[in-house]
DNA sequence: TCGAAAGCAAGAGCGGTGCTCTCTTTTTTG
DNA sequence: CAAAAAAGAGAGCACCGCTCTTGCTTTCGA
């Protein structure tokens, strides 16, 4: 299906490709209320109608720019982790975070559309799963690193939390002390949460220096997951 | 303008509160995107122009909700810290965070309103700014108590942080060590960011027992604020 | 090779949206 | 009591997502 032999399926990709190219270009400029075929369609020249024999809904093509977006801070975060694996464990942690805050400033309605609220009654299908997992399993590596290194440094967890991080640590972080799954989890959405914040403006007259501001949050959730 | 005499000024504030009232109604049943000011009109039974006298555009009868809002979660906060008042600091801590998580869960379209991303293309008002201020004033207030009482406990603070930790300490701590003003931030910013990828699908197949991996992760934030 | 099948583009059209304008009615006010 | 202000209703504009039908072109199998 996908890589067929003819020269039109070679127009098919190309075509979507341009779909998208568009789509994202409006999501940049407007939004993502403000993403509209027929806008990409006469942008591109063709009928509203054309457009849908390559997405056959507007959620469908919001579903493939929330992979995209995915992807895209995936690989901001991959990238500032290599970059920064000479460095200790709570520095590669702070620069993997910076990365993701970085890349959000820089693209804020794509990270609206994957870290905001869902869309306009949008629930995002289970395809973007595995794109959703790519910073947390940046953050996870670097845990892992240390401990295979200085070793971790963690609060202790309640009783009745035990069973969770137990479940937790078998799903994603086999070969981790358990107890790190939950801390780890936390720092992940509080990361977000520190993010969503600055970019969607409860920071206005409250946080000045937001750089310094975050590089420090970012830290001290480092220390939160034992990293030293 | 307001409180004027006659029987026409009584039934604008009638038929104003009757439309937030059925806004709301639909914003919970569907979501913003979905808040339509036709669909509002016609289930009132009166002409969509006619609405307009009411609320000149789509975006003020949201803004009218978004400061509802505000002053929704904002009551659910302030009664959990009145009503463990006489717990310890990390306790009433956890009972008020856990308030907003419970408001959350129970009305997540307004949630998605007010700390998701911005409504389509729209940017809040500073009519918002004193209702959007009133679940970190309990926070804070905890904490403000917490000091009068057995005293704080804090991470030491970089040096390029002081002088924004001085600036938020006048702000809205005068009272408190200005070291204390940005852990408190974070860690308002840390709890929305815990309820937001809860409620936003995040913790899909990651986290299981949501509320006690969140009383958990809320006894951590207290910590990181001081409170012991 | 050639005809059938499948893929693609285009146009018209449906029901919906936010919003504006005009016209009429009702209430308030000088 | 008349003038002014406020409110409702309806038509209409430009847009939206989406569907259906109608032709055209490429692909594929007998």
């Amino acid at each position: 299906m996908s890589t067929a032999h003819g020269a039109r399926a070679r127009a098919r990709i190309e075509v979507t490709a341009a779909i998208k190219e568009e789509a994202r270009r409006q999501l940049a400029a407007e939004g993502a209320a403000k993403l509209s075929l027929r806008a990409v369609a006469r942008e591109l020249g063709m009928a509203s109608s054309a457009l849908y024999r390559y997405f056959p809904s507007r959620d469908d093509l919001l579903t493939a720019l929330i992979i995209d977006a995915y992807d895209s801070v995936g690989e901001a975060a991959e990238a500032a982790d290599t970059a920064a694996a000479d460095a200790g464990p709570v520095q590669r942690w702070t620069s993997v975070c910076e990365a993701v805050r970085e890349w959000a400033l820089a693209h804020p309605h794509e990270y609206a559309l994957i870290y905001g609220s869902p869309v306009p009654g949008y629930t995002a299908p289970d395809t973007t799963v595995p794109a959703a997992a790519r910073v947390g399993l940046v953050l996870i590596g670097i845990v892992r690193d240390a401990r295979l290194g200085p070793g971790l440094a963690l609060p202790a967890l309640p009783a009745e939390l035990h069973p969770e991080a137990e479940r937790m640590a078998a799903d994603f972080a086999s070969d981790l002390p358990p107890a790190v799954a939950p801390a780890l989890v936390a720092a992940w959405a509080q990361l977000f949460g520190l993010i969503g914040f600055e970019l969607f403006g409860q920071f206005h007259r409250v946080v000045e220096d937001r750089a310094a501001f975050f590089r420090h949050a970012a830290g001290q959730l480092a220390l939160g997951v034992g990293l030293r």
